[in-house]
Parts: C-alpha cells; sequence; structure tokens
DNA sequence: TCAATTCCTGCCAAATCGC
DNA sequence: GCGATTTGGCAGGAATTGA
C-alpha cells in the first residue's frame, strides 16, 4: 500500500507583503473603516489593523464609532505611529521627536515604540554620525539592509544578535535593530516620512519578529525601563507597583479579554487632556491622582463620550480620545461612573471635573446643582429674555489637591448604585405612551438624551422629565440611551445610532422648547443649528478644503478657510471702496477708520459675489464614502473610492451632475491672464485676488 | 493691549426630498 | 406641483490667538 506524504509549504514572504498591500491600501483609502483626526489632520485606515497593533485602538474599538479624534497626540506624531504599524518600521524620525513618539507610542499601547526607550541610548550614541560614525560614512552593508527591510525574517535577528558597535555598525538586538543617521531636513526626508513604502533604506528603527515566548521581558525588567517624571502614564494603571512603567502582570497571561491590561483604555475622564501634546512634551505630565486641566474648549465635551462601565478600572487614568459619530452618545454612563465609585472616591476626581467642564453651563443653568464653587467663567442661567448662550466654562482647577471639588450632585440620585431605583425618585406615571417622571431633586438630566423632554419650572427644584416607552419604535430606541432602565444589545445599539432624534434632548422652559446636544449639553433655540453644530462630534460629514488637507466639520468653516486660499475679498466698504476678505475685517475697518457702525441700518458695505469658489454645492463626504479629495499634478479634485481607484470628485464625464473643478475654474482665465496668481512677493502660498475692471 | 482670526448660532434662502 | 426638510451662507457677537 503506497503511503501519502504530508505536505507543508509556508510562504514566508507573505507577512511582508500582506503589510505592504495593506498599507497600500491604506494610502489609497481601500476598505478602510474608520478615521482618525489628530489635530486638524485626517488619517485612513483599518480597524483590524490598528486594533492589533494598539492596546488602545483594540479598546477603542470595541466602543467607538467611525470616526475617532485623539487629542493627545500630535498628527506628526501619529502619522509616524501609523507608519510603523503599516509598515513595521519608523523612517527617519528627528531624534528630538523620539521622546514624544516614545511617549504617544505608551498611550496608544503600541509596544514596539513604547519600548524604544531601552535602545534609546544606544541610538543616541550612534545618532550623530558625525562624530561616531552614522550609516552616512559606514553605511550597513547590503545585506544588513536586507534584513532590516524584512522584518519577518529572524534570521537577520538572530545574526545579529548580541551585536553592539554603537557608532560603527548598526545596533542589532533580538527585538530591535537600529540605525542612525543624520538629521537632514530635506525635502527628501519629509518624502520618504510620507511615503514609507519606498524601501529606501532610511530605516533607523527596523523591528524583528519575536516569538512571545522567546521575547524577553525587558520592558519590565531593563534598567531603562525605570519610571521617569514624565513616564507616570503608567503609574496609574498599578498604583501598587513601584516600577510604574512596569507592564501589569496580567498584561502578556492570554484571557479571554485579550488585552485585558492594556496600556491605555479610552477610558473617558479628563485624564485624557493629561497626555495632551503639551503634557508630553513636559514632565510631570500625569498625576498618580488623574490630577489635570483641561486647557481647551475643544475638548469640553470629552467626559460625556466614553466612559463605559467595562473601562471602569481605576487604575487606568490615561489619554481618551474623543470619539465621534457613534459611542459618544451616551452620556449616561457617567453617572455609572459615580455609581460604581465611591462618593469621595479619589479614584476618578476628574471624571466629575470633565462632567463639570462640559456640562456645568448647561446643568447648573437647568438644575442649579453645581456645587463647582471655583469656576470662573460665567455660568449664566436662565433669564427672562432667553437662554444662555455661553457654554463654555472658564474652569480653572485652583486646587489639585482637592480631589473631590466640583461635584456634581448627580450621584445623589442614583441611590444604592442601582440605575432602576432612578424611577423611584420621584412620581411617575405612564400616559399617552410615554412615561413621566418628576424628580424633586438636582436629577440627572446629564444622563437623559434622546426623546427625553424635560420640563422645567414645574416648581422649585422640580422637573418633569417625559420618557417615550417601548411603544414609540423611534422614541423607545432613543431611550437606549436616555439614562434609564435599558436592556440594549449592540445590536440596538447600532439601530439606535441611525436614529434622528439621537442627538439631542429637549428641554421645555415656560412652554419655550431648549434643544441640547446630548453630547457638549450645548443649547439651541434652532434645532437646525443643532444639527449643524452635531457634526462637530459626529463628523458624519467631512468638508476638505480643496486647497490643503484640512477638514472641517460644517460647510461654512470649510467655506471660509478656501475663502483665505483664494483671497478673494467680496466685502467692500462703500466710505473708502477698500476690499476686506470677510465681515469681521471689514467691521473692524468701517468702525475703526469710518467711526461708524456697520451693523446699523445704513449700509455701509457691500457684499460681492463669490467668484473664486463654487460655494453652496453640499459637497461634504460622508462616512460611508471612503472619498477623499486630492487634487492631482493637473489640478484635477479626485477622490479616491472603494470601489474605484481614482475618480473626479465633483463629476467629470460621464457623471454629468456634478461640476468638475479644476485649477482653472479656481484660477479664472481671462484671455491668457489669470485672475489669481501666487502671492509669491509676500512669500505666502495664499494667492492675490485680482479683480478685472470689469467686476 | 489690541488687532486679527476663529468660533458660534439665529436667521433665512436655496436646494433637495417625498408625497 | 407643493410642502417639508436639508443645507449652507450671512450677520454679528464672543472667544481665542498672536504680536
Amino acid at each position: 500500500m503506497e503511503s501519502k506524504k504530508l505536505i507543508s509549504a509556508t510562504d514566508t514572504q507573505y507577512s511582508g507583503t500582506l503589510l505592504k498591500s495593506l498599507n497600500e491600501q491604506r494610502i489609497h483609502g481601500l476598505f478602510c473603516d474608520v478615521t482618525i483626526i489628530v489635530e486638524d489632520r485626517k488619517f485612513r485606515a483599518h480597524r483590524n489593523i490598528l486594533s492589533a497593533s494598539s492596546t488602545y485602538f483594540h479598546q477603542l474599538f470595541s466602543v467607538a464609532g467611525q470616526v475617532v479624534e485623539l487629542s493627545f497626540v500630535r498628527a506628526e506624531i501619529f502619522a509616524e505611529i501609523l507608519n510603523y504599524i503599516y509598515s513595521s518600521k519608523i523612517v527617519r524620525i528627528r531624534s528630538d521627536s523620539l521622546e514624544e513618539l516614545i511617549k504617544s507610542g505608551q498611550l496608544l499601547g503600541v509596544k514596539f515604540i513604547a519600548d524604544l526607550g531601552i535602545p534609546l541610548s544606544q541610538v543616541k550614541n550612534i545618532s550623530d554620525g558625525g562624530k561616531d560614525g552614522s550609516p552616512e560614512e559606514s553605511p550597513p552593508s547590503s545585506d544588513q539592509k536586507d534584513s532590516e527591510t524584512q522584518p519577518s525574517t529572524n534570521q537577520s535577528a538572530k545574526a545579529g544578535l548580541n551585536q553592539e558597535v554603537p557608532g560603527v555598525m548598526p545596533v542589532i538586538t533580538e527585538a530591535f535593530s537600529l540605525y542612525g543617521d543624520k538629521l537632514s531636513i530635506s525635502k527628501k526626508a519629509a518624502d520618504s516620512r510620507e511615503n514609507i513604502s519606498d524601501d529606501d533604506d532610511d530605516v533607523i528603527f527596523c523591528s524583528e519578529l519575536v516569538p512571545p515566548k522567546e521575547r524577553p521581558s525587558h520592558s519590565a525588567e531593563t534598567p531603562q525601563q525605570q519610571p521617569t517624571p514624565n513616564a507616570t502614564i503608567v503609574s496609574d494603571q498599578k498604583t501598587n507597583s513601584n516600577n510604574s512603567r512596569s507592564p501589569a502582570p496580567t498584561q502578556f497571561v492570554p484571557n479571554a479579554n485579550p488585552p485585558s491590561q492594556p496600556l491605555h483604555k479610552p477610558v473617558m475622564s479628563s485624564q485624557k487632556v493629561t497626555a495632551s501634546v503639551n503634557n508630553l512634551s513636559g514632565p510631570n505630565q500625569l498625576q498618580p491622582s488623574g490630577e489635570s486641566l483641561v486647557p481647551t474648549q475643544k475638548l469640553l465635551a470629552l467626559n460625556t463620550i466614553v466612559l463605559n462601565p467595562h473601562h471602569l478600572n481605576p487604575s487606568t487614568h490615561l489619554a481618551s480620545p474623543i470619539i465621534n459619530s457613534s459611542y459618544q452618545k451616551q452620556p449616561t454612563v457617567n453617572l455609572l461612573v459615580h455609581k460604581q465609585q465611591p462618593s469621595n472616591s479619589v479614584i476618578f476626581p476628574k471624571s466629575e471635573i470633565s462632567l463639570d467642564r462640559s456640562c456645568a453651563s448647561s446643568t447648573n443653568l437647568m438644575m442649579g446643582s453645581v456645587t463647582d464653587q471655583t469656576a470662573t467663567g460665567a455660568v449664566t442661567a436662565f433669564s427672562g429674555s432667553g437662554f444662555q448662550k455661553k457654554h463654555v466654562v472658564t474652569f480653572r482647577q485652583q486646587s489639585s489637591s482637592k480631589p473631590g471639588a466640583f461635584k456634581l450632585k448627580v450621584c445623589d440620585v442614583v441611590p444604592g448604585g442601582n440605575r432602576d431605583s432612578m424611577t423611584g425618585l420621584g412620581s411617575q406615571h405612564i400616559m399617552g405612551g410615554k412615561k413621566i417622571i418628576t424628580l424633586d431633586t438636582a436629577s440627572e438630566i446629564e444622563g437623559l438624551s434622546t426623546g427625553c423632554k424635560v420640563y422645567a419650572n414645574i416648581g422649585e427644584d422640580t422637573y418633569d422629565i417625559v420618557i417615550p416607552v417601548k411603544d414609540d419604535p423611534e422614541e423607545g430606541e432613543s431611550r437606549l440611551n436616555s439614562g434609564f432602565p435599558q436592556t440594549s444589545g449592540e445590536g440596538s445599539l447600532n439601530k439606535r445610532m441611525k436614529l434622528k432624534h439621537d442627538d439631542h434632548y429637549e428641554l421645555i422652559v415656560d412652554g419655550k422648547v431648549y434643544y441640547i446636544c446630548i453630547v457638549c449639553k450645548r443649547s439651541y433655540v434652532c434645532l437646525t443649528s443643532l444639527r449643524r453644530h452635531f457634526n462637530v462630534h459626529s463628523w458624519e460629514k467631512k468638508y476638505p478644503c480643496r486647497y490643503c488637507d484640512k477638514v472641517f466639520p460644517l460647510a461654512e468653516y470649510r467655506t471660509k478657510h478656501e475663502i483665505h486660499h483664494t483671497g478673494e475679498r467680496r466685502y467692500q466698504c462703500l466710505t473708502c471702496g477698500k476690499t476686506f476678505i470677510n465681515y469681521q475685517v471689514m467691521a473692524s475697518h468701517i468702525r475703526s477708520v469710518h467711526s461708524q457702525d456697520p451693523s446699523g441700518d445704513s449700509k455701509l458695505y457691500r457684499l460681492h459675489p463669490c467668484r473664486s469658489l463654487q460655494i453652496r454645492q453640499y459637497a461634504y463626504i460622508t462616512d460611508t464614502s471612503t472619498s477623499i479629495p486630492i487634487i492631482n499634478e493637473d489640478g484635477i479634485v479626485y477622490h479616491v473610492d472603494n470601489n474605484k481607484n481614482e475618480t473626479p470628485v465633483e463629476g467629470t464625464a460621464p457623471v454629468p451632475q456634478p461640476k468638475q473643478m479644476t485649477w482653472d475654474d479656481i484660477f479664472i482665465q481671462q484671455g491668457s491672464q489669470t485672475l489669481f496668481k501666487p502671492n509669491v512677493s509676500e512669500g505666502s502660498n495664499e494667492f492675490e485676488f485680482v479683480i478685472p475692471e470689469s467686476y
């Protein structure tokens, strides 16, 4: 009987090829299912890749939607990290950015980058090519280069084990191979960073795959890993550990929940702010107690977004993202923090402070229950004339040593840590398919959201909250987010996200309806204003500038920004004939030069029609489309689509509907003379708008 | 301190949608 | 065709930024 052989084959190039293919897909925006917004840059990527490479993203994507905004990392640094994730390489990063890169890697839970601190000293030894002999002077052999660009081959790592010839040869350890290179801030270097898919051998760091069981536990034991003043981020992770950089014992233990102790969980609290850019570059960023300041109003709504019981790990006070589009619509989880923490807890002091920052004004004006005594901003309550408009509370935490300060009393309304008991706080009844709850204390209107109507002024400190019950399909779904008993599964959550009224709740005061954004608690008289505003959180629509890579959440912002590119001056002072780029400049001119009020009855200015832009085209990009505008060398605006390589965005033939926009459309030709021309004389990249005489 | 810039929101008209 | 809805421009106040 003839024996049959079993044949096995291993494609040793597969992993590298796969990674390269994924990177190419990312570069072209193919199949990208998540958008990460960092500063004003937008990065498209694949959730699977990010979650596999980053414990932070792994946790984050379990709850986040399609758009995530990171506030604790600079765009430039994140681009490097993203490039590493998709290429296994860090290419020509400036040495003075390395520390920030490492810290960002720690925050994002990208182990290789986070652990770069280990060989950093070695890198520094070889970084000065002039002194120590950089690869420019002693370039690695082609074999070495090959080994670096083939991270999937362990041979090079084995061959390079224990090779340490700082300054002359690359440092190759079991986990890393390192090269130093002279800093050359050239366009080539910048380009190489932008396009790391080119194996141009400018690699200074190159990882080697090390089987986990063989991976040395250097990250915990290497002396270089001792805590540093600005590496206290992990100290919160294990407060009982002397070594703040030591990974949690369970970190490498196989678990049903793989990143059971990720470096950085997406815990939404103000702690995230401590990992912001400023803090990344300075010492003592993250205090063990989680003390932090929230410096900008852009971070207003942070805490209302991500807190999740699943993430309530008191030991993880780490950077948190601004999550848009989906998960942020769960402000109720804030209350779960209070529920699960002792009232005098010092573990989550800032979760409450964040709450204050984001909603102190609205909560105050609604409930008058804010106990914050140190908020310095003007928090105005209702007035007879209407609703307060200033939502930003300039909140200064004067005494960071008082973790219990600025608490809202929202926890008071959930006795016994059971949200169900909420209904027992006041009378309730069901009528007309709606449940009405009357509260007689400061309550968690904070936790209310869609479909809920809050009737204030029922009585002193008494409020009626109308909650739609299940009979109302739409509002019943909305109720899932209301902070009241719910049994929503993930499916229903996703369904809820599609709901129309999932972005606000309504506050009725004296019969007048105010629409409250569920994320930041801003109030609006007009629902359309709230809808427009909400895109700031959801980024459901994106408005990319056609001249640069900036993206805006509002069409108007984009338009105003683009006008700065074109330089067109549409506002003209009728007194002196001067033209201005926007209303503010024009009004300022009229006030200061002519001592008149432009908002008065007399018309003091003229607004010319926009010539340089095709405005009002509803040219936004939704998440469902992966369209990314690209202006090619011919000046044609393209967008990359999932199903097509490149398609003219504004409709070249054969699609006649949208109009193709080219630079010729922007730089209107009149004869052979352009109306716009580069403003070279001023050294800017803007353009001078030349108004034709006939205009 | 002040000018420039950016953000914000009520209002409204145009565009689009749905019946 | 018409009303409802969506979209985005405009005004003008306010906040922020930078010199």
